[in-house]
DNA sequence: GTTAACGTTTACGTAAACGTCAATGTGGGT
DNA sequence: ACCCACATTGACGTTTACGTAAACGTTAAC
């Protein structure tokens, strides 16, 4: 897919384009396992090219691995998280699938935004609390910032 | 804990206070099953009254529920909850105590933080999708508002 | 008095997302 | 020639969060 494939939609940083990188690298980088990568390449997430038996992960691999981290990170299952890369795949060139993709698209919108709403909920709680509390400790003569 | 018991923050609707839940109203308004609340309370998340046998739920376990469930759609694990929950039960009296909950407070303020950017970086991608595709669709003559 | 709707406990089953061996191969340095 | 770090493919184990079924006890309606 070609989305997020340039963190800041534009300017991909020509740089490294060219780079390949080992099972071992990314499992550094992004903090996770090779197993785990192995384990997204059987689900059918990433394809990266083999030589011989090795595996070799392009600049798009990695950046595709980073996104899918991330989905994770908001919660989506590995299954959603294919669905909405085998979204932009699958030909879009067709009239239907231009309008099935924006449906999709937009459900997906209305569904990240209720997550924000249940974040921003929980964000507002917790920095009422955390007034609260430094509040009380300022007003016992103790100082909240020092542990 | 007094977090989220009232939705808004203050004048909690002191109407329906004194209302008690069975299982079964709790799991239609909240759409969980029974089996769901029982396992929760089975994790030491929920603690109801008990009329004999059967399960009493106050509006308080009410709106704990309702916090838990948050919680899940936020992508946290039972367990990361019950911390939270219990943060607020412990003994809140002593200084240390106070420091305690501070520091908790401001780290989960910030997990928080981290993944409302990657919440507004998907949501980011995926409006731009959807100007990038309804552009696409007008300018082939056709209406990105008809299915 | 029995059917229905609700409740209970106990216990085994399951899907998702990996972890953890085991056995084996491979390329590079000394 | 040997070691080391890194790679591979099974295959079985584990945790989380419930689902599902069995077997049973209330209460109200008909």
């Amino acid at each position: 897919m070609s989305v997020a494939v340039t963190p800041s939609g534009k300017s991909p940083a020509p740089r490294d384009t060219q780079r390949i990188y080992s099972i071992a690298e990314l499992a550094r980088e992004f903090e996770v396992t090779a197993r785990t990568i192995r384990f997204y390449e059987d689900e059918g997430l990433i394809k990266p090219r083999r030589q011989g038996t090795q595996r070799l992960y392009s600049a798009g691999d990695r950046a595709r691995l980073g996104w899918i981290l991330r989905g994770k990170r908001l919660g989506f299952t590995l299954a959603e998280i294919k669905e909405l890369l085998d979204l932009y795949h699958v030909d879009r060139t067709g009239l239907q699938q231009m309008r099935e993709l924006l449906r999709r698209s937009r459900l997906h919108i209305e569904d990240l935004e209720r997550r924000r709403r249940d974040l921003d909920a929980q964000i507002g709680e917790f920095k009422d609390v955390e007034m609260h509390v430094a509040a009380e400790l300022r007003q016992r003569g103790a100082d909240p910032e020092s542990d």
